[in-house]
DNA sequence: TACAATTTTTAGATTGGTCTAAAAATATTT
DNA sequence: AAATATTTTTAGACCAATCTAAAAATTGTA
């Protein structure tokens, strides 16, 4: 296949992130929100992605993805969280420290040295921060997720992933001590501020701030 | 350090390149020449590099790198033989397939990373083609070296590097069965073609081309 | 339905990196 | 030292990606 720029990368990977996000076609601003630029820029770039026959364009409708687009995508997203796993499982790096690298690393094209490297870390389906890992084909693994706040007292689960990336985020998980696998159950739930009280795994008990409960993912036991 | 781009980077390495080579100022020509583009842009580009203070440039002068530049262009090459030296010894890849995947890592942005990843290699001094690795300050380990050319009948060493990176030649050496490290001696001479005969570990003997005793490095014992 | 607000596109300019063709400087030969 | 050959620089243009400002289209609302 042709290669593009890493610009015109960056723009399919945006595209598919805000029609995964929404489930329909991708509007002008919002696209120029998720890659900080002007909506002229986007209109001009929308266009070129248009011709290459990597997005359904039309004047004020919005984008999707075509096929091949979306299987540019898909292989851009594989190559991130493939680097991903790297960083942490191979160089130790922890996962609030490994966005920027495989923000870079995703763009390297080679083929060969993304199978060399999915087999060589043991073909992981899933990344540090528990999204999943799209196989050679573009096929992603799917798993029953739900927010940890619509979990209800008593119920427990397994942290498999967190929605919010940011550093932030995850340096407060690792301070509160929550990994992800981390078992946990609702012990009780605050209307008041629609915080819960959790514990983590046998003896370590949690408050938990709404923001909070609506950024990890649970799978329910 | 400030950021540069890819282009930038590529031209320090060319003129790096060739002023180790030659010992003196790169000139326009023979930077066009390695960077396969013409002479007017390779202008252009000296312009801003000086600008920028990476190399000392004077109209029609030819150009060598400034402290500033040559720490840049030390740390690419420290980049791109870690990256060979990961390729091959963790993802398999034999050292003719390297070049084009390192030559893109190379241009990762992310000191952190480059420790990590010597680290994780074992802080090697010398990569899969026996050139030697910089370390964090830029310094390159020197070995006495000479070519296999150079070699008198009765003398014998270790193969310690190549002088030709290309596919091909590398290649044919793996057919013939040399490898880093290989033990040869010379045998015979032959002032026809300037061939000589080797004698490569216990029982295997082959007559080299003067090309080929050209692009061996030899430590001699 | 018409007017206002918002979104999107167009127009025109800028920057980095490239090109070819021509001019200027340097190097080589006689 | 003059003439010639070579190298290097300048001039002017192009493409990708970006910007701001203004125009056009769409959407929301009175």
């Amino acid at each position: 296949m042709e290669n593009f720029s890493q610009t015109e990368e960056n723009y399919l990977k945006a595209i598919f992130k805000l029609s995964e996000r929404d489930d329909k076609p991708a509007s002008t601003n919002a696209i120029a929100g998720e890659m900080s630029t002007s909506a002229a820029s986007v209109t001009d770039m929308l266009r070129r992605l248009a011709e290459k026959g990597l997005i359904h364009y039309e004047k004020y409708r919005g984008v999707a993805l075509t096929e091949k687009g979306s299987k540019l995508a898909t292989g851009l997203i594989r190559k991130h969280r493939l680097w991903e796993v790297f960083l942490l499982e191979k160089l130790r790096f922890s996962w609030d420290e490994v966005q920027d690298m495989a923000e870079q690393l995703e763009h390297i094209q080679s083929p060969e040295l993304v199978e060399r490297l999915d087999d060589y870390l043991g073909r992981p389906k899933f990344d540090p921060h528990g999204d999943p890992i799209p196989d050679a084909d573009g096929n992603f693994t799917f798993r029953k997720q739900v927010f940890l706040s619509a979990l209800n007292p008593g119920e427990a689960g397994a942290v498999v992933g967190v929605n919010d990336h940011s550093p932030a985020f995850l340096q407060y998980l690792d301070r509160i001590g929550i990994k992800l696998g981390a078992h946990l159950s609702i012990a009780e739930r605050f209307d008041y501020d629609e915080s819960v009280r959790v514990l983590l795994g046998e003896a370590n008990e949690q408050v938990l701030s709404k923001k909070v409960s609506q950024n990890l993912f649970i799978q329910k036991f």
